[in-house]
DNA sequence: CCATTAATTTAGT
DNA sequence: ACTAAATTAATGG
């Protein structure tokens, strides 16, 4: 019997868990099935590099994510999850830019053009999100051309659709604003006809700038035309080709 | 732990 | 603004 080299076999055992242990949460990124298609053309050590510097994160249904006027320390990568893009008015009223899908990074115009944070986020879903340091991050985009490439096209695509939709916004009446919500519903954020609004119709009427009263009226009333079908939370799109139609016109 | 009730939030008029 | 309905929190067993 051999005390101490019972506790050097234990010592090693340890040892090799972990190493094991730490080397696969340095692996994290590696096989990561959420990966952006940015940080899907980075090379192994730049990988690894995202890998030792980000930090997983849940968010329940409701709770806020990142408040606006923060700094931008960190960025965030929505890996699963539905959140909304907002700005707390000076009252009560608050705006709702747009929503973030799964996939995409959450305060990217902020990150090049300031360093706070020009907009707040909620998880409308529980989300999964993954803190990322700025340093590195910024690094990469100096670094690796096709990285900085993806962002690019990623923030360039949301800008755009974005300036579309206030341009098209301030033009249109308040039924063409709610048919272009549903549809932006049906086609961007689920694809498909039939989904579940993530929130109260108050939200969404602070999504179209339209009053509460408005959004609901107007939904009622699309619905008992026969054009979509709403109970509660739950809508169907029936007439696609009118709500496009609607939405074009205003 | 579950059930009942109280309080807050939401929807429609 | 007001009411009804629904969702969430709190209480007591």
């Amino acid at each position: 019997m051999n005390l101490a080299a019972d506790f050097k076999e234990i010592d090693t055992k340890l040892y090799r868990y972990m190493l094991k242990e730490l080397t696969q949460k340095d692996n994290k990124c590696h096989d990561c099935k959420d990966i952006s298609c940015a940080a899907a053309v980075l090379n192994s050590n730049q990988l690894d590099l995202v890998s030792s510097n980000s930090q997983e994160s849940l968010f329940k249904k409701g709770e806020v994510i990142l408040n606006e006027g923060s700094l931008t320390s960190h960025i965030i990568y929505l890996k699963a999850g539905i959140a909304k893009e907002y700005i707390k008015g000076t009252g009560e009223k608050e705006r709702i830019l747009r929503l973030v899908k799964k996939h995409s990074y959450l305060g990217l115009p902020s990150l090049f053009g300031d360093r706070i944070n020009h907009y707040s986020y909620s998880a409308l879903e529980d989300c999964k999100v993954c803190y990322i340091d700025i340093n590195v991050f910024n690094g990469l985009v100096r670094e690796n051309g096709n990285f900085a490439y993806e962002i690019l096209v990623s923030t360039s695509r949301d800008s755009l659709s974005n300036i579309n939709r206030f341009i098209h916004r301030s033009q249109k009446k308040i039924f063409g604003r709610v048919a272009e919500a549903i549809l932006y519903f049906a086609k961007i954020i689920y694809e498909s006809d039939e989904f579940e609004l993530p929130f109260s119709r108050q939200e969404f009427a602070d999504l179209i700038d339209v009053s509460r009263e408005s959004a609901t009226r107007v939904l009622l009333k699309f619905n008992s035309e026969g054009i979509i079908q709403i109970k509660d939370r739950s809508l169907l799109v029936v007439n696609m080709d009118l709500l496009e139609q609607i939405s074009r016109k205003g």
